[in-house]
DNA sequence: TTAAATCATGTAAACGTTTTCATAAATTTA
DNA sequence: TAAATTTATGAAAACGTTTACATGATTTAA
């Protein structure tokens, strides 16, 4: 790779004046300039992103770093398309940590990543402390939280009002007559997990239907407790006649549960899952879900995280977006026709 | 961060002194040993990556670039993962570049990387050509290709037997009864589309039955096309009576177009898919498919890569794995009671 | 005992930038 | 015309490392 002092050789300049016609400073002749621009691309001079880094600390670094909880969740890859795209918009790069729900993960991550020379976090914390996370922050870190935010801090945050959705998820199954309606929740600690679970009782609360502990499953988040807790639910004296899986990693275990008993979707048992995914259609039957943009989450985050860095002192903004009900065939009839609803 | 100075100051030696300790370089005594550590602990000291990076420019960076086709395919977050455990266990961070099988931006993504220093690439070649790439292995820096190879360059790369894996695809709706058979394939110019083709071509040939030129579709490597593409199949004079699909974005494709036209699988149609998900037997109907082990691809291609770092000139390898045929429902009865066969 | 070798440590240069300060040339002002 | 201001450029420092070289202390060899 080429350096500025090559092009300076090159162009008959000092390293300064090169430095100068790259950044756009007005200070400096047509004529040199010119040259200057010459020896550039004859060179294919591109800046070196590491010494840029290393001199500016973290103002310019143009480095942004993601710690993301699962990589194998399709809803989180969406959320990366969507950072990606904003950010390298920008000039920035995004370097990711993908702690798979592991707290230990996450903060190594957190670690390497400040020794990169991040410019500014996206972070799901692991859970509501987040003892790094809020390290981070108290050290000068700019963080924007997604998915999941943290209480009692200055943090921008963008995610759903996941209480909200879990409740209309909810309100769906008994509007369709469901009385007996089992949950299979992520790990407990996670904030979402919590949300989810607080919409699913109250509307179980307001529509006078009593809450049982032994529906409900919160356990840890990936695809081999969503097996093993639907098949628990199945094995019930008196079975659930409805679940609502907590996200969909959780969905497609218990689908993987409720085929192996051979029961039928929905008149055995119906399921309405959190988290959507464009091939919810094509499952074994298409999914009723609760569809979160992830797209927009990252492309928001990103915003914000960039906005901060220019305005490190503004008040914090947290961004709550819509979640919607997408209606399929896994709770009984779609209803007058709809397709999906706000919730 | 604390930087080496600090280190030093507050442990009363020379920053080289902390140096040599932190890189256990023998030539330190004891007891400095332990005050260094002591304050290295103390200041919760990390050495800068970006620091380290420029110094020893790309020899030590411990950084690798990866540049992907498509980060929405399941398949390649597979790969993802893979790459990333190796790496981080050998203490390299991954950057990543997503380039949405866009030749534009995949070369926007590798001078990115270049800039930032990496040590070395993980690259899946938008093409045979790729004048990209081979420019990149020219001008030395160390490279591996996955899932897709390059011809006439000396470069490691990692990949399955693509030709033989599709033979034994359409062998087995051969097998079935199927002499009418359909191919839905990805953009044209990508290598793994010409192996996949050549693989059905064959397979047909030794079989005695006709390649008919109405029957194949290959055009890009996205859920839309799976759609547009299938659809057109089905509104042929004469249908094929099952169809092979070219990856797993149009799988999903070939399945919405069929459900759309309410056809049964497999009665009406039968298909069989190029990659596997672990959620492959929750479609409708559970998916036989040719599975490829993506993690495992990113974890050799990694190995390959930092081994390479090691011993710059070593001879190149080329790698290739075996598939695997899944057969669950979508092509009619499993065969013997097998749930899956080598190909 | 003395020369040679080894060991522990420090000094300073280098990596590729950006930026402050200095300086010389050109321009404006009085 | 002389002084003051502006403009174009360069020199050098700094960011946080690693490492070649230098130096003085200690050990080994003869």
């Amino acid at each position: 790779m080429a350096s500025l002092k090559d092009v300076a050789e090159k162009a008959e300049v000092s390293i300064a004046t090169v430095s100068r016609v790259i950044n756009g400073n007005s200070h400096v002749q047509m004529d040199t300039r010119h040259k200057v621009q010459k020896a550039i691309k004859e060179l294919n001079y591109r800046p070196s992103r590491v010494a840029q880094r290393l001199r500016s600390k973290g103002k310019e670094s143009k480095l942004i770093g993601l710690v993301l909880p699962d990589i194998e969740n399709p809803f989180y890859v969406d959320m990366i398309r969507g950072i990606e795209a904003t950010a390298y918009n920008q000039g920035y790069s995004v370097i990711i940590g993908n702690f798979s729900q592991n707290k230990a993960r996450s903060e190594m991550y957190i670690d390497i990543l400040k020794s990169e020379g991040v410019n500014g976090f996206i972070v799901a914390p692991v859970n509501n402390e987040d003892p790094k996370v809020r390290e981070l922050i108290k050290s000068g870190y700019q963080v924007t939280c997604v998915d999941r935010d943290m209480e009692g801090v200055e943090v921008d945050s963008v995610k759903i009002n996941n209480e909200e959705a879990a409740y209309g998820a909810i309100k769906h199954l008994i509007n369709l007559g469901h009385k007996r309606i089992g949950h299979v929740g992520g790990q407990w600690d996670i904030p979402t997990t919590k949300s989810r679970l607080a919409g699913y009782k109250r509307a179980l609360l307001e529509s006078g239907l009593p809450i049982e502990e032994e529906l409900i499953i919160t356990r840890s988040s990936d695809f081999q407790n969503g097996v093993e807790a639907t098949t628990a639910l199945l094995d019930l004296n008196r079975p659930p006649t409805a679940v609502f899986t907590g996200n969909n990693l959780l969905t497609l275990g218990a689908l993987r549960a409720i085929h192996a008993r051979e029961l039928k979707i929905p008149s055995d048992i119906a399921i309405v899952g959190f988290d959507d995914m464009y091939w919810s259609e094509l499952l074994n039957p298409p999914l009723t879900a609760v569809h979160q943009d992830g797209f927009e989450i990252g492309r928001r985050a990103t915003e914000l995280l960039l906005s901060r860095l220019v305005e490190p002192n503004r008040p914090c903004i947290k961004v709550i977006l819509d979640a919607k009900l997408r209606i399929r065939k896994s709770c009984g009839a779609a209803q007058n026709g709809r397709l999906s609803t706000d919730l």
